[in-house]
DNA sequence: TATTGTTATACTCTATAACTATA
DNA sequence: TATAGTTATAGAGTATAACAATA
């Protein structure tokens, strides 16, 4: 079994503080840095298409949800604040991507719509990005990477 | 099988781009989900000592090493900037955790090493830490919780 | 010349809350 | 009164790079 850089640190704590069992790091630890590792990687395609994370999630909730949303469902979902939801639309805006729609049934809301390019720049991205995400994932096998799909679902289905 | 917020994504996937498998979503989409959680929860006990991540993050490296660091050592290990990694140590001793001790075979060099208060605080911090790590995993067993680990690691494994 | 660590500057992103318009 | 969304302000945290001291 390859070591990897979190059984360095389990080994120290092991030596410094025998009296914790400091196990859950094994699997928290592996997580975060699991997890920073692979957003640099998501990162890098949605530079290579001018995007930041935010402003993929954004044109990525619109693209799937089929039709337009409004920008409180979105920075709900989204776990942002509206002014920073406000903030990003009015750059997607502004580069073409999306438009504010008003709400026929009711004059405070909108919804937000992508536009024909951004439909077109969403398609492309999702492609590359799910195509990084295949490619991220290789090194396990299929049923590897199931298994470790399910365990989080676990998880995440008692915590949500 | 319960269903997480991410089986509904995958499904609103499937209904508009049926043309991309999109099932490296369901691990990496989780992990991002789960790590953002277990973020949350282990930022509010570093907060009830006064801590944010990144000091827990120097005063852990501290205690575990046993031994005094180098600012750069730690920079590099923890993957930010000596900027910052100045600007956090400069605030750690202001609060009489750490102390910047003289290299005695490299003037241009310094070692942080903890004083007995922050020895003593980061001892109750880990403590407490590691207890809400095995709160937070407890809805996994035991089998399930080495699983993984082992899987997470094995992915590690081949990136670092 | 290269490296250690600090300092000073500027920037990015965000939350907060005040605000407008409407319900 | 409450809600949708925008705007304006301020703040946190960081990277960057210039810098001083030493190797």
């Amino acid at each position: 079994m390859k070591q990897d850089h979190v059984d360095t640190i389990l080994a120290q704590w092991q030596v410094q503080r025998p009296d914790l069992d400091c196990s859950p790091m094994g699997v928290i630890g592996r997580m975060d840095r699991a997890n920073h590792l692979m957003k640099l990687s998501l990162e890098e395609v949605f530079k290579q298409f001018g995007l930041m994370s935010s402003e993929f999630d954004i044109l990525a909730t619109l693209r799937r949800a089929g039709e337009p949303v409004t920008p409180t469902e979105m920075y709900q979902t989204l776990m942002f604040s509206s002014g920073a939801m406000s903030t990003r639309v009015d750059g997607l805006v502004k580069r073409g991507l999306v438009v504010r729609q008003a709400s026929e049934t009711d004059r405070r809301s909108c919804l937000v719509m992508l536009t024909d390019e951004g439909r077109t720049l969403i398609d492309a991205v999702v492609t590359a990005h799910v195509e990084n995400e295949h490619q991220m994932l290789n090194v396990l096998t299929e049923k590897e990477q199931a298994t470790l799909a399910s365990l989080l679902r676990k998880w995440l289905a008692s915590k949500e």
